[in-house]
DNA sequence: AGCAAGATCGGT
DNA sequence: CCGATCTTGCTG
């Protein structure tokens, strides 16, 4: 049997957790409804110096979720109509979140926030405790793959070099 | 108050 | 390659 994951899971550093989300399933909850998911890709953003990362702005109101403790959640709005469904990852006041990039049978951040319906009323809702999303254990996973994040050319050379996009 | 750009996607 | 579409942060 699978139970969900807790504080514990979530309030690591987000290059730890984000291979770790690999293969955990996305429980979704709609009108009595259950959906699982299984997570396939990942990328990871880490603090202020990183300038691929919205926080590099410093915290504002767009980014409060992500200083929020690790199993909160972070959602934006891209290019007028695709959210993104980030994943809060460390402890409260450190600003680190992971996009999910793909599902199993999903791929692309903004397909796979369509497909399970969620949006701006998902930012700051914590997977620990909410009735409608939370993640479980899942199957394992070997032979990680990494590689460059997509869509931050514009960070400069040394943060759009980091190998943090986790995918099997 | 106005503006340019964006962690994307789907169609030429 | 290009347009859709709108929030955000920056500038003045």
């Amino acid at each position: 049997m699978s139970v969900r994951l807790l504080h514990n899971f979530y309030n690591r550093d987000v290059l730890e957790l984000a291979p770790d989300l690999l293969g955990k399933k996305i429980i979704r909850s709609i009108n009595g409804e259950v959906f699982e998911y299984f997570i396939t890709e990942v990328e990871a953003y880490r603090g202020e110096e990183d300038r691929a990362c919205h926080a590099s702005k410093g915290r504002t109101k767009r980014t409060e979720a992500m200083y929020l403790e690790g199993g909160h959640i972070y959602m934006y709005l891209i290019y007028g109509m695709y959210w993104m469904f980030n994943i809060v990852a460390g402890t409260e006041g450190i600003p680190q979140a992971i996009l999910i990039r793909s599902l199993k049978d999903f791929r692309g951040p903004g397909r796979l926030s369509r497909e399970l319906r969620l949006d701006k009323s998902f930012y700051g809702e914590s997977l620990v405790t909410s009735k409608r999303i939370w993640l479980e254990n899942g199957i394992e996973v070997c032979d990680i793959k990494k590689g460059r994040r997509i869509g931050i050319d514009y960070a400069g050379e040394i943060w759009k070099k980091k190998e943090w996009r986790f995918f099997i």
